[in-house]
DNA sequence: TTGCAGTCAATATC
DNA sequence: GATATTGACTGCAA
């Protein structure tokens, strides 16, 4: 890297990382400042080139939307501080108190004093005034560690504390929605496992936090709403009678009758809890289903194709993140006070549970074994991932883990190894992590085989367990959701090797996950955790460092 | 091209 | 009415 770095323009985000971390640490030699001090705005181009201007000190307005346009870039003030200051006044900014978030600086926030402006529009996320012209962008790029999960734990905290909504924080304080809002108080992630765009939030939750007067200007926020919404409900009303629509004005008046807006709109596709059940079976099968199956799946369930692609990622997704969740409660709950990011010490092992749907599948997968060297290198991955916490958690089902499997985690450290796994253990664990994508699941294997299918009703069938045959991945995944549902589908497997049904059926499943910790799910655990281990050893050939336990 | 992260926004639920 | 869930979409990276 150092002799030949890439241009900043081409790098990802994460290989921006070391740039900063190197610019960071020359700042501090040199004694240059990073931060900028109050109404800086730092650029947040950086020449990767090692030359390292302080590139944080090349100001650029850029906005935060626009990160990355390096446009003007002034230059930038100093403040001297060591590398560790500089870390640390980062730390600082983002956790000292800070000063009104709000407002009004580029205008976009709403105004106080316009009310309407407050409640039409989402308002923009705030400009973190105190901070000078920081951008998010840069403050997120160089904000240390923080623990997204005590944040939002805060958060949460405060706002109901005050009554205040979700809407309100999310638009006005976040530039979100209330369902990201709320989707990302229940279920953070993990600092480091999150993209540069999506600490941002968790940024701007903890200049808010550290605001003295955060919940006033949420109240005020509130009023102002409030009144700009009884203002309009008055005027429409007294103007006369014209057009109610109060929230959709504006689409109203542009010409056309509503009507035709609303047929634009796709009406919401809504999964029936017997379609759910038969995706979720097909991704205990397979998580990432080869097109043919994807399109067997949507024939089968009658449903378009692209419902059925949307379907596995966002379940994928989504079980990554109850997985983080779990771990991070598990971490937390297992040390004490928890609160240091949690998020990213979390874990050890989580035990279980895996999130409903997700029939925990995922576990494996790892988004966090994957990442885990994110935070840098090995040691960081244990650390901050709680890298064996990963893998246990929820071990039970787990059925995939993919990607991640670069890393297997460890067993959690209770479970060493294999030894574990008794039978069960299906050794076949194999491979590789999940590969990609499809590789494995076009495999031979067991995809469902739509013939089967039947949907809901044909479960009884359910059977067949497709055998791992499949590819790698999958194998293991097949081997986890063998052990994830046992015997029922071992069964059935028997009788049909390949059905879509299995897929379905299986009415145990549900059961099965009741119980969190019986014996079963703990056996299951240990199998898990030793197929885990064996990928790992396999897969660290190279390294075998690490872990400790 | 595929998968993922992050979101939105419609619905469902509380 | 507020919050939670979830299908779909966008943009990015590999």
């Amino acid at each position: 890297m150092l002799s030949r770095p890439k241009p900043w323009s081409k790098l990802t985000q994460k290989g921006r990382e070391p740039f900063i971390r190197m610019q960071l640490w020359l700042n501090g030699e040199l004694g240059q400042g990073v931060l900028p001090v109050q109404g800086q705005q730092q650029g947040p181009v950086l020449h990767s080139m090692t030359s390292l201007q302080d590139p944080l000190q090349q100001g650029c307005v850029s906005s935060e939307s626009t990160p990355k346009t390096s446009a003007s870039c002034s230059p930038a003030p100093e403040s001297p501080m060591s590398s560790s200051e500089s870390v640390k006044s980062l730390t600082e900014l983002v956790q000292q108190p800070c000063p009104p978030i709000e407002t009004s600086k580029d205008g976009k926030p709403p105004e106080p004093s316009d009310p309407a402006a407050s409640d039409s529009q989402p308002t923009t996320p705030l400009p973190l005034s105190g901070h000078s012209a920081l951008s998010i962008q840069e403050l997120v790029a160089m904000s240390p560690e923080l623990d997204t999960y005590g944040i939002t734990k805060r958060v949460k905290e405060v706002l109901t504390d005050n009554n205040l909504g979700q809407r309100l924080f999310g638009e006005t304080i976040l530039g979100l929605t209330q369902g990201s809002v709320s989707d990302l108080l229940a279920r953070p992630k993990p600092w480091h496992k999150l993209s540069l765009k999506g600490r941002e939030p968790f940024v701007r939750m903890q200049l808010w936090l550290n605001d003295p007067n955060n919940v006033e200007k949420l109240m005020d926020m509130k009023r102002m709403e409030k009144k700009a919404y009884m203002k309009r409900r008055h005027s429409s009303v007294s103007d006369s009678q014209p057009c109610e629509p109060p929230s959709t004005g504006i689409d109203y008046s542009q010409g056309a009758s509503p009507q035709p807006q609303h047929q634009l709109k796709k009406p919401r596709v809504v999964l029936a809890p017997e379609e759910k059940e038969a995706l979720k079976r097909a991704y205990q099968q397979k998580p990432y289903p080869s097109p043919k199956t994807i399109e067997e799946l949507a024939t089968q369930l009658n449903l378009k194709t692209s419902t059925v692609i949307n379907w596995f990622h966002n379940y994928r997704s989504r079980i990554r993140r109850e997985l983080f969740i779990e771990e991070i409660q598990a971490g937390s709950q297992g040390q004490a006070g928890a609160s240091d990011s949690p998020s990213a010490r979390s874990g050890r092992a989580a035990p279980s549970s895996e999130g409903d749907s997700c029939d925990g599948v995922e576990a494996a997968e790892g988004p966090g074994a994957a990442d885990a060297e994110e935070s840098g290198g090995p040691a960081a991955a244990a650390k901050s991932q709680g890298g064996p916490a990963e893998a246990a958690a929820a071990p039970e089902e787990r059925e995939e883990a993919p990607r991640p499997a670069e890393k297997a985690e460890p067993p959690p450290s209770g479970t060493p190894a294999p030894d574990a796994a008794t039978d069960e253990s299906r050794p076949r664990a194999p491979p590789p992590p999940p590969p990609p994508p499809e590789g494995p699941a076009d495999g031979p294997g067991p995809v469902p085989n739509p013939a089967a299918a039947a949907p809901a009703a044909g479960e009884d069938a359910a059977t067949s367990a497709a055998p791992p045959g499949e590819g790698p991945c999958r194998a293991r995944d097949g081997a986890d959701r063998s052990s994830a549902l046992p015997s029922t589908s071992a069964p059935a497997a028997a009788r049909r090797p390949s059905s879509l049904q299995s897929l379905f059926g299986l009415p145990e499943a549900a059961g099965a996950r009741d119980s969190r910790d019986n014996p079963l799910r703990k056996k299951k655990a240990a199998n898990l955790n030793s197929i885990i281990h064996r990928l790992e050893k396999a897969a660290s050939r190279e390294e075998p460092i690490e872990w400790e336990f």
